[in-house]
DNA sequence: AAAAAACTGTGATTCAAATCATACTATCAA
DNA sequence: TTGATAGTATGATTTGAATCACAGTTTTTT
């Protein structure tokens, strides 16, 4: 996009504006005015973006890297509810009901995040109601995840949830390479334990096992080569 | 609300439109618009109302009765996802992105379902924006009940799991009595299994062991007398 | 009202994942 | 570069829920 017709020292980050599904439909112009809203903010590694219980001040966007957004169980174990990338989004609750955020936010690697403040963004719905819609269609993909992974926590075939889990990776993070897709793989063992509702020996013990069995490779700690996607969609439906 | 600027037939019914939380700003007039659009129609108990993949003609909204959402695991399980009651509504999906419905649908009683179609619902989107946030405000909702289920998944400790269910239950079903809530349960003991993702066998367990120890009495199948909330909240947190 | 069908409770047994334990490996900071 | 820290793999053991089995109960049907 050209820089002739707004403020060039913006073209120099990578605007949320122009990679987030729910401002796609606007004209440039008014894409424009988002972007001067926009505060930019930015966290490191392990760094906590928001705590349960917070009242943001806006919309919190995802220009750049990757977090996890989390509860605890009864057990004081975390239970992953999501990974969020580039595009997403957080923080609506507040936006529409001023209702505090119901989980926990943590940066996985170095993350920049644009928050467009409240009173901005009524003023924006207002002007765009294609927003709206576009919000809409938003919560029903998060509903339409949330849905899945309840449908998968649900079975109690451990083979099957790990399996799904990959195959959620290689189509979120995964590149192909030649017969395979290769992940990089946003989480600890930990971490996709917490995600799946198991514990961190398992995950490896089942990783391990899709190895030997040639359907995957493990790649030091962060990566893993998909060499059978097929097997895993096999395996993740192999009982029905 | 009187009846006199309205076909009156239609007051012989419980509306819709007067008891669904997304109509609920609405003026009476804009009100009377929307429920000459209602198409009505009824289950009977077991009866499935709508099956995963279908198209819908319209917005499903439950007059009266309640109904069971749920999907299939790996093991050919049925996981419920949600319990709709009166003033719940499905088949969002497929208003804002032409998507066929992610679940099963059961009517647990005999349930009367008002359905809004399509080309009708987008003038009225047109016409009253606010109906836009009442939608997102329950998707929010939604959200929310999916999140909360997720987090009580990943919890290993079977006990806490049953007892918020209870909870739930108390608090959309309950009745108070005397020092007590009486529940009307909407499901059987295998339902409340297909709810939590564990057996028939181990909620009768929890159960009986909650009843011995004071705090609920199993009255029939399909009553519960909950002595002691305290108990059941306490039960739930026990280990954070 | 009787018969059939669906649902429930509970003991005995099995089994798979949690837990415990420990050695190994990768990553980060000084 | 080294040491410290965080993360990983894997064997041995325990544990608690699933499974199996069956008798008892409730609900529905005719």
């Amino acid at each position: 996009m050209s820089c002739s017709n707004h403020n060039c020292n913006k073209c120099q980050h990578n605007l949320c504006t122009h990679r987030v599904p729910i401002f796609s439909d606007l004209a440039s112009d008014e894409m424009n005015q988002v972007t001067d809203l926009i505060i930019r903010k930015k966290f490191d590694k392990g760094e906590l973006i928001v705590m349960e219980g917070n009242l943001l001040e806006g919309l919190y966007i995802i220009n750049q890297g990757r977090v996890k957004a989390f509860r605890y169980t009864q057990e004081a174990k975390e239970q992953i509810l999501y990974l969020f990338t580039e595009g997403d989004f957080f923080g609506e609750k507040n936006l529409l009901r001023k209702q505090p955020v119901t989980y926990y936010v943590e940066a996985l690697e170095e993350t920049n995040i644009c928050v467009i403040p409240h009173k901005n963004f009524y003023e924006l719905l207002r002007n765009a109601p294609s927003i709206s819609v576009k919000i809409m269609e938003q919560l029903c993909i998060r509903i339409e995840h949330l849905e899945s992974s309840i449908q998968n926590m649900g079975s109690k075939n451990m083979e099957s949830r790990v399996s799904l889990i990959l195959l959620e990776f290689a189509q979120k993070y995964g590149v192909r390479k030649g017969n395979g897709v290769l992940v990089d793989v946003p989480l600890t063992r930990e971490g996709i334990a917490n995600y799946i509702g198991v514990t961190r020996e398992t995950v490896s013990r089942k990783l391990s096992s899709l190895q030997e069995e040639g359907t995957i490779e493990l790649i030091g700690n962060k990566k893993i080569m998909i060499h059978t996607i097929k097997a895993l969609e096999l395996e993740f439906s192999k009982e029905i």
